[in-house]
DNA sequence: GGCGGCATGTGGGCGCCGTCAACATCAGGA
DNA sequence: TCCTGATGTTGACGGCGCCCACATGCCGCC
């Protein structure tokens, strides 16, 4: 639909991409296990086997879908972020830039939970990737949340101590939040009781990190402008 | 194995539990996607399709593999809270059996990769499934947590206003801890760091509720009997 | 004591799947 | 111009879940 000047007969012309963009319906709509190359090749017009010339083995094209997953997972933390960024009071900002975050991981986990699911059958081990290939730093959802982190720690809020490991807490706490919801147990909740949940959940995470300073921390500032 | 005196032809005499026993074994070392009835039949050396005549579809058999499971997670955490149960004051506790009961969890997802990932491929909606068929509450892991959440209330430690929500956020943390390091992007880490960064989050999770009620916490009290 | 019914196990088949091997088609450079 | 490499096709193999018809043997009932 987008590009296809090209191809007409034999050779589709842009192949590869055709089934990368099939390889994402699929994935948001039947997820991970949905995804067959035979399947894919069918849909786009092409026989069997034709994928075999652009894709290693089935693991390959799950990767690629995966890495398109994380720019769009990457781009929801970043607009939740962005919203965040408005905060004048530095402290405050610094935290609701962590709660931003959080809450945009969330989100898009809800609103795409294929993508989300196949996300995480191939995730890059988060030492490494977060610089890329020219050696600048990319977006990524780790050194967002590490951003975050050490943001907390230079306006005070988060005692250096504290710092240590944060980020798994922080991360293991929203990643599983998600799970349960989207595929997990807590899969049947409410949009309401989930909302109510998070804030909650972000909240108890704010207001543990205020406490390794002793910073005080008034109800309800966290979320007053979402 | 255990139990085999009929057998020897035609009728198995126990298929059913045999099946599942060898789904166990496979469960264990290849996970959820290795479970194929054909492959289980074939180990107990009965011929594909006599599993039909004990289970609806594969997915009947994969629910009864996660009921196993759901009994060894909740062994496994049960084992942990019995060693918290000993701490003499009554504060400290409480807040020792939720973070037992956190580190039991973990400790099963570790240990047994294979039994947590067919777990949570069919786990039961929590409000559900806490009520035995005779009405006497089973001993389940989000109930066992929910007791833990009480006590804390109970004792002074945690702010009833604060126990709202406290389960989801809990469970999350625990749970996406778990997931991020059994088969997510920290699946590499190394066991001590694995250890140190569980202790942080427990303890992270202790001290955010610990300010719900100004409590004064010690540090490193929390694990000095682990 | 014989017999019939029902639970249990067998064998074959269908349509998926991933993957390998051999062959067909086409575009672009020597 | 032709040939070479990239790309797409056809065919096959084994494995899967599941449906069918058929075989076997245990049980209770007359």
């Amino acid at each position: 639909m987008s590009t296809p000047p090209a191809a007409a007969s034999y050779h589709h012309g842009n192949l590869r991409e055709a089934l990368i963009e099939a390889a994402i319906d699929v994935a948001r709509e039947r997820g991970p296990d949905g995804l067959a190359l035979r399947d894919l090749a069918r849909r786009v017009g092409v026989s069997h086997n034709a994928a075999y010339r652009h894709f290693a083995d089935r693991d390959a094209l799950v990767d690629e879908v995966a890495g398109r997953g994380l720019a769009a997972l990457t781009a929801a933390m970043q607009a939740r972020l962005a919203v965040a960024e408005r905060v004048v009071d530095p402290v405050l900002r610094a935290r609701s830039r962590l709660a931003a975050a959080g809450h945009g991981y969330v989100d898009f986990a809800l609103a795409e939970p294929g993508l989300f699911k196949v996300l995480f059958t191939s995730y890059p081990t988060p030492p490494d990737g977060a610089v890329g290939a020219d050696g600048a730093t990319e977006q990524d959802p780790f050194v967002m949340l590490n951003a975050c982190l050490d943001d907390l720690v230079s306006v005070g809020f988060l005692a250096a101590a504290a710092r240590v490991h944060a980020e798994i807490t922080c991360w293991s706490t929203v990643h599983g939040f998600a799970v349960l919801h989207v595929e997990g147990p807590m899969r049947t909740a409410s949009p309401a009781d989930r909302e109510a949940a998070l804030v909650v959940t972000l909240t108890a995470i704010d207001r543990g990190y205020a406490a390794s300073t002793g910073a005080v921390v008034a109800p309800g500032e966290l979320f007053a402008e979402a």
